[in-house]
Parts: C-alpha cells; sequence; structure tokens
DNA sequence: GAGAAGGGTTCCTCTGTGCGGAATACTGCG
DNA sequence: CGCAGTATTCCGCACAGAGGAACCCTTCTC
C-alpha cells in the first residue's frame, strides 16, 4: 500500500506544519507534484484538509475530531459493572457520559426494564449545561473556564434550560452544594435525570453517571434517593482505581 | 485514489469505535476481507491502529499526535511583532511557547543579536517545570490539576531545578503573587528567564511570552525590568484581541 | 480432546488505479 | 505587462492493489 503510506506520511507532515504547499509536500515525499496534488486533494475531500485562496493546505477538522472523539474505553469498561448494579437497584436507565469541549457525548447505557422508561441514547450528543452529567462534570471547572466555554446566552431546548452563563454558574455552584447535578426536564419534556462526576485519581473528571427516569415517577425525594445510590456507586468505582 | 480514500474512511471509523475487526472494517468498506486487513496493516505500520492479542485494532497514538501537536498559529502570527518589538528592546531572545501536557514546546522565538545570546529553541520540548513559560502557563492551573499532570517526585535537568510537585505548588503560588514566572539556571546552567501567560478573552491561556538571557547579565533588578518589558507587551497584545 | 464454524493472514493473478510527464492555468513580483 | 514559479488538469501505461483461494488461528460445542 505505497499510496496509503503516502498519504498517511502526509498527514503527519501536514500535522507538523503551519501550512504546506504542493511542492513542499512533494519534495518531503520525493514524489511529483502531480502526485502530492492528489494526495492533498484526496485529504482534503475527506476533510483531513483544508485549503484557503493561498492554494496552501492546512491540517482539517477530520484529524481533531478522530484523534478527540475517541472515549476512555478502559474507563466505559470499568463502570459497566456499576452501572448494571444500579439498573437492577433503581429500575431507572443509567448512563455513562463523558465531556468533549461544551458537549456531552453519551458513552454506555444501561436501560430500565420498566415498560414506560427513558431509553438509552448511546453516541449521541448534546449540550454539556442541559444534562445532569454535563451538568456534574462542568461543575468541576472553575467559572472562568466554563465562561470561555460558553456564549453569554445559551440555546433552550424546552422551556426549563438554562439560557444564560450566569444562570449556569449559579446552578453548578448548587450542584457542588448539593452533591450531585440534577436535570429537571431541562433536555427533553417529562425526563428527570440526576448525574454525578466521576473522578480518576490521576486523570481527574473522565466521566459522569446518571440516571433517568419518566418525570412523573421522580419527586425531590427520589430525585435525592437516586443520587445516593449514584454517590454509592461512585465511591465504590473510585476504590477501586487506587 | 480510491485505496487513500478508503485508507481515510478506515481511519475514521476506527476514531468512531473501541475496537474494529478485519470483519468489521470489510464489512463497513463493502470491500475483501484481504483488503480490509491489508488497509489495517498499513495503518498499523504507520502507528495510526494499534493491535493487541485478540487479533482486534484499536485507534494508535499516530491520529492523537497529529491532532494535539498542532500549534495555535494564529496566535503565533499574532504575537509575532510584539515579540519583535520586546527583543530589539531588551536586546535579549524573546520565545513563544506553548503547553501540550506537562511539556512544553517552544513555537516561535527572535534571537537577541548580542554577541553572547540565549539561542532560540523553536521546535524543541522540555519538561514545563524547569521552564519560565511552563511556570506560567502551569500556574492558571489549580493544584489538583499540576498534581494529577506530575509524579510525586520531578526529574533534575540541573542542580537548581524543581525535583518535587510540592515544591512546585509552592513555586507556582510565588509565581501568581509575583505577577511572572522565573527559570534561574533550572533548565539549562548559565541561563535566565522570566515569563508570563498569553491569556486569550475566550480561549484562556493559550501560550507564554518568556525572555532568556546568559545569567551573568541579569539579576533580580534586571529581572524585574525584563518582566515589566513582557507585562507591557502582554496588555498590548491582549488589548488587540477585544 | 476432536471437529466445526468463523474469522484472520498470506499468497497469487490480473486489471484498473495511481504514477509521472506534459500542457494549461494561476499567482506574485518587478 | 511579462516572466518565473507553482498549482492544477489531463493522458497513457505499467505495476500496485483488489479479490479469491489456501492456509492458519481462535473459540465454541459435544
Amino acid at each position: 500500500m505505497e499510496s496509503v503510506g503516502n498519504a498517511l506520511r502526509a498527514l503527519l507532515y501536514l500535522g507538523a506544519q503551519e501550512s504546506v504547499s504542493v511542492a513542499d509536500l512533494g519534495r518531503h515525499l520525493q514524489v511529483a507534484p502531480s502526485t502530492a496534488h492528489r494526495l492533498l486533494s484526496t485529504l482534503k475531500e475527506f476533510d483531513f484538509a483544508r485549503q484557503d485562496d493561498s492554494r496552501r493546505y492546512r491540517l482539517g477538522p477530520a484529524a481533531h475530531e478522530v484523534a478527540t472523539r475517541q472515549a476512555p474505553w478502559d474507563v466505559v469498561a470499568a463502570v459497566r459493572p456499576h452501572m448494571e448494579h444500579l439498573a437492577a437497584t433503581t429500575r431507572e436507565t443509567v448512563n455513562l457520559i463523558g465531556l468533549q469541549g461544551a458537549c456531552v457525548v453519551f458513552l454506555d447505557g444501561v436501560e430500565s426494564t420498566q415498560t414506560v422508561r427513558v431509553g438509552v441514547r448511546t453516541g449521541d450528543r448534546l449540550p454539556a449545561y442541559t444534562t445532569a452529567g454535563g451538568k456534574a462534570l462542568l461543575a468541576q471547572m472553575r467559572p472562568k473556564d466554563i465562561r470561555a466555554l460558553h456564549p453569554r446566552t445559551l440555546a433552550a431546548l424546552t422551556a426549563a434550560t438554562i439560557t444564560t452563563t450566569d444562570q449556569l454558574i449559579k446552578e453548578l455552584d448548587a450542584v457542588r452544594s448539593r452533591g450531585y447535578a440534577s436535570n429537571i426536564e431541562e433536555c427533553v419534556d417529562g425526563v428527570y435525570a440526576v448525574g454525578v462526576a466521576v473522578v480518576h485519581p490521576t486523570r481527574g473528571a473522565v466521566a459522569a453517571l446518571t440516571i433517568s427516569a419518566p418525570a412523573h415517577r421522580v419527586d425531590e425525594r427520589r430525585a435525592d434517593l437516586l443520587a445516593q445510590h449514584l454517590l454509592h456507586a461512585n465511591t465504590r468505582l473510585t476504590q477501586g482505581w487506587r
């Protein structure tokens, strides 16, 4: 696979430069300019390279996406049995959530066996501020970092969604005081969720554990009970990491 | 470039999965198993994929490296004229430094024109705790994040290097109080440097600006003067970002 | 333990893809 | 505007990459 090899060499080269011309790459790979051009065009076609009006090529967003979209799979595997136990104990849906920039991604899920239940959303992405898991993770950050990550006003997904960063910062203060985060129909109408951050001893907050239920099944007292289950599971999990 | 296209599709697929088998990839790309195997083998050859004894393939470190080694080139360009002015004014070497994990990388430099001078190190990497720029950037982080990033004991580059994370955390406190960081022969014997973090209004601490000089030319009073030059340049720079 | 099923890896043949060269188009400088 | 350098497009051809087959490996079941 000589041409594939050259494409990967081109990608590595592009990653190490501010920008690259066809001639630069041709010299680097010892290939004809038309071959270098063809490689860069293909990288561009898949968004591994971008080109502006100066004719030079830069690393494109696909390269960044491949690297940063990888989940902490070892954590996912370690948490799985705890999630299954939680789902069995509470009879509600349990999710493991990761933070990527200002979004959360659903990494894994164990669905409730009840007839009326919240479905798992593994693979989905949502704004962090709209979810219990997202709030639990954001609460690990300093207010200045929260501001750096969000515009002043935030898009609403429901009538209950937080809509300003100032509100969010206040809410995260409450999360820290309470010891867990909640989402009361802020993301999807009819869904109530609680969440806690999973903090690895050397890697910091790597994910969040949440329990989601139909809102009609959860009042404040039950939310608190569900949260206690989460906190117990979290303690057992992180004790296994020492 | 059909084969290059398939290699890039393979890379994207690998980035979205925990692990991938030859059969998985063959089905995904609609190619023969031997073709899928050949693609994965080439990705593996360049470290874009890794394979363990289970025969399955995972994303390799090269993909991560391509994405994360990219410097903030727009910042580098914006800072350049300020660096040139600083170097002309102080007649010492000016560097722009970025933080990557627990290391700094020298992003750009303007060398002093004096006969005896500190050389520029653009492209070099060093432990952050041994450099003024690194310390300036680390001082923007919380102690718990510093601990997460460093082992208890730190390797010494000179007799003056900080050798424990506890010492480093104390030093970073002093950096924050003083308003700038210094490196008094902690990295290279005979080099004295001062540094300040360049803080972008929405992106946070994106780099550090430093002035490095032969130690025999810098006493405490001159270090403070050099630091004032840095702080003034930093203010002008960040005002241009509003 | 033996055998079956599924899948990974290696090898071979052949054809169509990717290479380099040439022509054309574009950009920046004097 | 003309020129030099470089990017982009197009074409012909040969060899690189595709698929198929054989062999090897792993896991599961009896």
